[in-house]
DNA sequence: CTAATTGCAAACAGTTTGCAGGCGT
DNA sequence: ACGCCTGCAAACTGTTTGCAATTAG
């Protein structure tokens, strides 16, 4: 692969996830994003959030029947919450999966997803 | 609305429903389907399929990273398992999820989706 | 007969890709 | 100066919609 380079773009892009601590889909990173730089394409957004999932930097959050969003990688085990209000999602520390589930024969699992829905704070 | 009728093609895509017992996807149902209607078209899947969650006879499973998958309205509660290999989604009963969650102040949760990823009895 | 339903094709929304020019290094 | 990166527009994929022809009741 290529070596990196610094650019304006791809700086306010990294930089929306460090103001936003929560989940953020393709468009909301070029709103934030286009701040600082206006006009900002969106295939430039799509194209660093890719790189940046595979060179391991964001983590890809899919939740059901949303647009995918993406996350800062690295942070501890946790599942999420969407607010079928506002439509933000929050992170949830800890993990909320049974730990004696029973499966039937053979099915091996090597990975889980929680989504709890509900109402946030803000929208009761 | 207008009563409905009883067409072949709607009669195909329920019964597709009927033989195969995993959530499908629109394409799933249109292969089904076009075992006895060969000339059936996309939308009218899509038409159908959007037409049996409203009436409620469908419930659509929105998984992770997946497009969208219906299965029958009416089982008791249970969760997913997706497997990475062939990609086929299987039901498993019961709830996997914890009793005793802890969520910060003010979240109220109304529902819960959990998916498991991994292998299937098939594909170990 | 009458109107709901279908099939086709065009319209859409979200995402990806090709390419010429711009800009880090 | 070299070549990676960006922006634009065109290409793609999955889903929806408009409309004339078909067909159930």
């Amino acid at each position: 692969m290529p070596p990196k380079r610094n650019t304006r773009q791809r700086a306010a892009i990294e930089m929306a996830f460090d103001k936003v601590h929560r989940p953020l889909s393709p468009s909301e990173v070029s709103d934030l994003a286009r701040k600082s730089v206006p006009n900002l394409g969106m295939a430039t957004v799509y194209r660093a959030l890719n790189e940046m999932v595979e060179e391991g930097s964001l983590r890809p959050v899919d939740l059901p029947g949303q647009s995918p969003r993406y996350e800062k990688s690295g942070l501890h085990h946790h599942h999420h919450f969407h607010c079928t209000v506002c439509d933000r999602v929050y992170d949830m520390d800890g993990c909320f999966l049974k730990s004696d589930i029973q499966l039937p024969e053979g099915f091996k699992v090597e990975d889980h997803d929680i989504t709890l829905t509900g109402r946030c704070p803000d929208c009761k």
